[in-house]
DNA sequence: TTATGGATTAGCT
DNA sequence: GCTAATCCATAAA
């Protein structure tokens, strides 16, 4: 299966995805390199949220490089929100939250996962985005190796909190507390200006404190949205 | 020091 | 649809 098809300009290439369908299934390899600067996180995580959809997330390993469009996400607040972390207070797991926004919180959870979150707002104020699907766009074939599944089912991939961490080889050990504001790093947010057409918002997937807070956050009809068909409605 | 349950996934019924 | 797997942060004692 072909997963990528280079261009005369390397630095200008274009990226097709295999799932090839829908408009969000292309970059470019310069606009990977275009980071989100500090401020697009230094706001209230339902804010970021909505702004991340369509962003694309970007894994360097070594020389290759593992993309993939965010299509869904779920934003946790602080003090406020049950379900968040942070609800109880600052501790040596959740310092990230309470930190400048813009840097990875990765927690492990079930013993066997790594999930990843974003921090928000200013130092000294908890709150958070986690990443709970990507569409794959680029470095396909890592992906379905770290995943240890074939390349033939796209959503197993990165389509859940887990599955996309795994994808990009996400730990804690390597990632927790890492810039996702620079392209000098090896984890990092990218807008290739991909815009998404109809954003839906639903309740969180998988809590039970604060479940009916509206804060997930998808791109409407993306088949790579985590979850049933029934949990994709407003 | 011990107990509890979780921002999940895969595999089976 | 249901649940085992499997670690560890946090709360309780």
């Amino acid at each position: 299966m072909k997963i990528a098809k280079r261009m005369a300009e390397p630095h200008i290439s274009r990226v097709q995805s295999p799932s090839g369908l829908t408009s969000s299934a292309t970059t470019t390899f310069r606009n990977l390199r275009n980071a989100l600067p500090r401020e697009f996180f230094d706001r209230d995580p339902r804010e970021v949220s909505r702004g991340l959809l369509g962003k694309v997330l970007v894994r360097r390993n070594g020389r290759k490089l593992i993309a993939g469009r965010v299509v869904e996400v779920e934003a946790y607040l602080g003090a406020e929100d049950a379900a968040a972390h942070a609800a109880s207070g600052k501790t040596a797991r959740n310092a990230v939250l309470f930190g400048p926004p813009g840097y990875a919180y990765i927690y492990f959870i079930y013993g066997n996962h790594f999930c990843l979150n974003v921090s928000t707002l200013p130092d000294g104020i908890a709150g958070g985005v986690l990443f709970r699907a990507l569409e794959p766009l680029v470095g396909l074939e890592q992906m379905a190796l770290a995943r240890d599944t074939e390349l033939g089912d796209l959503r197993a991939l990165t389509s859940g909190p887990g599955r996309l961490a795994e994808a990009l080889g996400i730990t804690r050990e390597r990632d927790n507390g890492k810039d996702l504001t620079s392209t000098r790093s090896d984890l990092w947010l990218a807008d290739d200006g991909f815009v998404p057409e109809k954003v839906l918002v639903t309740k969180r997937i998988g809590i039970t404190k604060a479940a009916d807070m509206p804060l997930r956050y998808l791109i409407a009809g993306n088949r790579f949205v985590s979850g049933r068909k029934s949990d994709a409605k407003p």
